[in-house]
DNA sequence: TCAAAAGTGTTGCGGCTACACCCATGC
DNA sequence: GCATGGGTGTAGCCGCAACACTTTTGA
């Protein structure tokens, strides 16, 4: 990586979805040599880095996504950009920035992305420095800078999008049970669901296809597999209506 | 203003509806001294600006508008951005963009904005330096960097917040008729609408209220006038589906 | 045999599409 | 009186919501 480029950074919000709740992938904030661990334990932050002078804004983010998850293909949106020239408000967290960049900080406009990926097939590599854990969304802590601002737009923004395109997969694993797939959309959207009116849904959509498989290692009837064929899907895709 | 920040630029896509045609507010780039005008006659590029170090991102749109339009409250939307480290290739554009801002450009990142304005009721100030004319979209011709791009990539945003929020309001004046709001969403949407169904779904609308009042001027049946009562619309709005 | 979740059909209503003719005005 | 766009109604189909019980498995 090249020289760091100390105006412009990018965010990553990364969601996964374990079969129950929407979490959010965050990193522990390393503590200065300075600082009191007993007060400031715990601090949490989003994903991110400051751009290196010669990248394409989403390689910074794929960057720091490889670094965490050590996954390489995988769902990555542009959402929105923070950069009002306070929201560096805090002293520590700012001279934390200065010292582990080893840059002059003044302002910087923070680039953010939310990410989707299949939780259980991430496979978050031990041996970063930096500690990363899944938070459910609705225990999120208080993060550093502006990032609990930047994790609730990357909600909103998540919502929208799954009122026009079907990104839910993303989420889920390559293998997934309707269950699952309705669970999802209740918890992201926030409402529930008729079962039998949402598997006639599924039912017309040739783009979502039974396996030859079943759920296995349950205590009970076990589920039907569904994959989701994204070719189909893009050649099926109609053109959706439109709001007045 | 404060002292520019070199690095992060606003930019903003600016339509304008006249009840035909959608159109995009465009700056002239005025020529350097030895720049030789024959060749590089008729120079567009979208109106922007480098951000003042201390303003919000926001606070900068609205600033490029409102020296452009004079209208205070419209709409403004961001809605992507572009920062790759090569996106100022043009030398004489670069050359062009150091003089003018008086200083060492070298990456600018750009924070893009759309914005709706009522052709009819903008005023543009006349004593402003830079010229500005409304192009239909479809007679743009080359911008300058990598506008044209972002030109596109404006429209498609738009195109998309369209299918969830009416947001067309905005393009027209504060009385329309049914045949202009018909026209405008036939043109953003590139589909023809049968007449008599897209006024029954109008009717059902309380937020769309008809005046007492008609055209007037116009050498057929005057049309009934309407106006959106965002008050309504705001109370009414319903929780839209969702795509799987 | 029990617990736990999977899976399955029907009916009524409302919304969408397709389609063709009369009306009011300015010139 | 004619040209121009404004404005109107109906019938069939499809999609969506509401609603409760049987099935399969592991323990």
């Amino acid at each position: 990586m090249n020289r760091l480029n100390p105006h412009i950074s990018v965010d990553c919000v990364i969601f996964g979805f374990d079969g129950l709740q929407l979490k959010v992938l965050l990193n522990e904030r390393e503590l200065l040599p300075d600082e009191d661990s007993s007060i400031l334990s715990d601090l949490l932050k989003l994903p991110g880095s400051l751009i290196s002078d010669t990248e394409e804004l989403d390689i910074s983010a794929y960057r720091v996504l490889k670094e965490l998850t050590g996954l390489d293909k995988i769902f990555l949106k542009q959402f929105a950009v923070f950069g009002s020239p306070n929201r560096l408000q805090n002293t520590n967290d700012v001279e934390w920035l200065r010292k582990t960049s080893g840059m002059s900080i003044e302002r910087v406009v923070t680039i953010a992305y939310y990410s989707l990926v299949k939780i259980n097939e991430s496979n978050p590599n031990e041996s970063l420095l930096e500690k990363t854990s899944w938070i459910p969304l609705n225990e999120v802590p208080q993060l550093i800078f502006d990032h609990n601002i930047i994790v609730n737009s990357a909600l909103e923004a998540l919502r929208k999008e799954m009122r026009t395109d079907p990104i839910g997969f993303e989420l889920l694993p390559k293998k997934f049970t309707l269950r699952q797939l309705q669970n999802l959309y209740e918890v992201i959207m926030g409402n529930k669901l008729d079962n039998r009116n949402f598997r006639k849904r599924i039912v017309k959509l040739n783009y979502l296809v039974p396996l030859s498989e079943k759920e296995k290692g349950v205590s009970h009837k076990p589920a039907q597999l569904y994959k989701f064929d994204k070719k189909t899907f893009l050649r099926e895709r109609k053109d959706i209506g439109f709001v007045i």
